[in-house]
RNA sequence: GGGCCGUUAGCUCAGAUGGUAGAGCAGCGGGCUUUUAACCCGUUGGUCCUGGGUUCGAUUCCCAGACGGCCCA
C-alpha cells in the first residue's frame, strides 16, 4: 500500500505540533476573498503592482506547488477562484520560507504580502508570512487527469468538487434552481410549508415505498413518495397558496432518470384548475431559465431547446401517431392489448388497461418529447386523484410536462368530490389486489378532509433533479445528485 | 432483472501465448529565483477486485461472485 505519502505528511503535521503550531487552528486572521482580490486587480497592469505593491492577505488550499529550490509558486483556490502564491528565499525570513516549502499540495493556508505580477503576466501574492489553516494528510487527485473514476467521484463528491470545475458548475446550476424556483413561487403568493416525511400511510403517487419502524410506538412508517395529500390538506385547511420543495422517497430501480431518493416541488392553489397549473409551469421554468441561465433557450444533450415555448398534445393522439393504438377504441386491457399485438409491437405484460397505456407512451412516445411539451387529457384509470373532464368522464383534467424526452412534472385539477375520490381509491385497491403493488392506498384519513370540503383546487409537481439536468445539460440524474445512491462500497470479497 | 464492457501503484493509464508488472503525475533524496501539467538526476511504492478451478507455475486461461459503466426491460 502507498501509505507513504500519508506518512511523510503525518510526519510534517507531527512537526508543526512540536514547534508549537496548531495544524488546525480555531481563528483565520484577517483576510480578504480570492475572488475580490482577483477582481479589483486582475487588470492591473505589472507596473501599477509595481508601484502600488498592494499588500493583501488570502486563504486558501494549496492545489499546486512548483518549486525552484530559492523561488517557489503556489497556487490556492477558494470557493473556486484561484490566485497564485511566490515565496522568495531572500525577501523572507528563514522561518517563513522553510515553513512554505514543508506546505503540501491539500494543505489549507493563509498568506499576506504584496501583490505583483511575474514576468509571464500571472497576478501573485509575493508572501512574506503565511499560516497553515488545515494541514492535510491524504493526496489529492492527480492534477492533471483529476478524477475520472466515475464511481469515485460520486463516493468522494468532496474530491469530485475540488478538482473538476464542470461538477462545481452543476451544484451552482442547482443551487440556482432551488432559489428561482422559491423566489418565483414567493412572489406569486405561495407560502413554503413542510409536511411529514415520515408518513403512517402513503399516497399521493403510483410508486412503491419504503417503509420503517417507530420504536417508541412501535408503529410501521412509511417514507413519503409525494407530498400531495398533505398539502392538499392544508388548502382544505385555508393555506390556499402553498408549497414544498423536499425529497420524496421511492423503492424502484436506478436508472439514468431515477433515484431512490429525489427532490420534488409540489404547490397547490386554491380556486384554480390545471389550465392555471400550466399558465404556471409555463412561467415557473422561463423565469428560472432567465434566472439560472440568462436564457430561455439551451442546449440538452445536443439539441437546441426553448424553454419558453410550450405545445400541447393530448394522450392520445400521441400514443395514436405514434403507435396507431387508440387506447380509447380499445377500452379494456383485452382490447387494448390485442391492438397492441395487432400493430405488431409486441406482447403486452402490462398487468392492467391504464399501466399499459403508460407502457405504450413511455416506450413510443416519451422519447420524442424534447422541445416543451404538455401531455394532456389523461384517462381516468391512470389519475385517481385528478378532477374527471366536464368533456368527456372518461377524461381527466390533468397535464404532464416533458423536457429533453422526460416527463419533468404532473399536474392536475385536484379531484375534491369525497365520493368520486372513494370511488377511485376503492378501485385502486381492486388493482393492488390483483397484484399491481404500485397502486395508490385508500386513506380514510384523506377523504375525511374532502368530506369536509377542499375547494377547487390546482395542483402542479416539478422534478427538479430532472429540470436540472435540463438546465445544467447533464447527461444523467447522478451528476446533478450531489450524493446519488450507490452500492454498499464491497471489500471485493464474495458472500 | 438481461446483455455487453471494465476493475493493474495514492491518481490517470500501459502491459504479458501462463514464468508474480511498467509509464506519467504524486511521494522521498538532490539541483534549480519567473513557473503555469515547471524542468533535470536519482529513488520508494503493487492482495494486478475477490473466491474457486485447470496447471509444475495464474495477475494472465476457465467458473462463480462483488463493485462500476453503457444499453435494454
Amino acid at each position: 500500500m502507498s501509505e507513504r505519502e500519508i506518512e511523510a505528511r503525518r510526519a510534517r503535521l507531527q512537526e508543526l505540533r512540536e514547534e508549537g503550531v496548531d495544524p488546525y487552528p480555531a481563528r483565520v486572521g484577517p483576510r480578504t476573498a480570492v475572488r475580490e482580490v482577483v477582481a479589483e486587480y486582475g487588470e492591473a497592469t505589472a507596473e501599477e503592482l509595481e508601484q502600488a505593491a498592494p499588500k493583501v492577505a488570502v486563504a486558501g488550499r494549496i492545489m499546486a506547488v512548483r518549486s525552484f529550490g530559492k523561488l517557489v509558486f503556489l497556487q490556492v483556490l477558494e470557493d473556486g477562484a484561484a490566485l497564485q502564491l511566490s515565496a522568495r528565499k531572500k525577501e523572507m525570513s528563514p522561518e517563513s520560507f522553510a515553513f512554505v516549502k514543508r506546505l503540501d499540495v491539500g494543505d489549507f493556508v493563509r498568506a499576506e504580502g504584496a501583490l505583483w505580477r511575474t514576468r509571464t503576466g500571472e497576478l501573485t501574492v509575493d508572501v512574506r508570512e503565511a499560516q497553515i489553516l488545515a494541514k492535510s494528510v491524504r493526496p489529492l487527485p492527480e492534477k492533471w487527469h483529476g478524477l475520472s473514476d466515475v464511481e469515485l467521484r460520486f463516493r468522494r463528491r468532496f474530491l469530485d468538487l475540488l478538482v473538476n470545475e464542470e461538477s462545481r458548475r452543476i451544484a451552482l446550476v442547482r443551487s440556482r434552481t432551488l432559489s428561482a424556483m422559491r423566489s418565483f413561487l414567493d412572489e406569486r403568493g405561495f407560502m413554503e410549508v413542510e409536511t411529514p416525511v415520515l408518513q403512517p400511510l402513503y399516497g399521493g403517487a403510483a410508486a412503491r415505498p419504503f417503509s420503517t419502524h417507530h420504536n417508541t410506538y412501535d408503529q410501521t412508517l412509511f417514507l413519503r413518495i409525494s407530498d400531495e395529500l398533505y398539502l392538499k390538506r392544508l388548502v382544505a385547511g385555508g393555506l390556499d397558496r402553498v408549497y414544498e420543495i423536499g425529497h420524496n422517497f421511492r423503492n424502484e430501480g436506478i436508472s439514468r432518470k431515477h433515484n431512490p431518493e429525489f427532490t420534488m416541488m409540489e404547490c397547490y392553489q386554491a380556486y384554480a384548475d390545471y389550465r392555471d397549473m400550466m399558465e404556471l409551469t409555463e412561467a415557473m421554468v422561463s423565469e428560472i431559465a432567465l434566472a439560472v441561465r440568462g436564457t430561455t433557450k439551451v442546449e440538452f444533450q445536443g439539441e437546441s431547446i426553448d424553454l419558453g415555448s410550450w405545445t400541447q398534445i393530448p394522450l392520445r393522439d400521441a400514443i395514436h401517431d405514434a403507435t396507431g393504438v387508440d387506447f380509447v377504441e380499445h377500452d379494456d386491457l383485452d382490447g387494448l392489448r390485442g391492438a397492441v399485438r395487432a400493430k405488431g409491437l409486441g406482447e403486452a405484460a402490462a398487468p392492467s388497461w391504464a399501466k399499459l397505456v403508460d407502457d405504450l407512451f413511455s416506450e413510443h412516445v416519451e422519447p420524442s418529447l424534447i422541445q416543451p411539451t404538455f401531455m394532456v387529457d389523461y384517462p381516468r384509470e391512470l389519475s385517481p386523484l385528478a378532477k374527471s373532464s366536464p368533456r368527456d368522464p372518461r377524461l381527466v383534467e390533468r397535464f404532464e410536462p416533458f423536457i429533453g424526452g422526460m416527463e419533468i412534472g404532473n399536474a392536475f385539477s385536484e379531484l375534491n368530490d369525497p365520493d368520486d375520490q372513494r370511488d377511485r381509491l376503492e378501485r385502486q385497491q381492486e388493482a393492488q389486489l390483483s397484484g399491481d403493488d404500485e397502486a395508490h392506498p385508500l386513506d380514510e384519513d384523506y377523504l375525511l378532509t374532502l368530506e369536509y370540503g377542499l375547494p377547487p383546487t390546482g395542483g402542479l409537481g416539478i422534478g427538479v433533479d430532472r429540470l436540472v439536468m435540463v438546465l445544467a445539460d447533464a447527461p444523467n440524474l447522478r451528476e446533478v445528485i450531489l450524493f446519488p445512491h450507490l452500492r454498499p462500497e464491497s471489500d471485493g470479497g464474495s458472500s
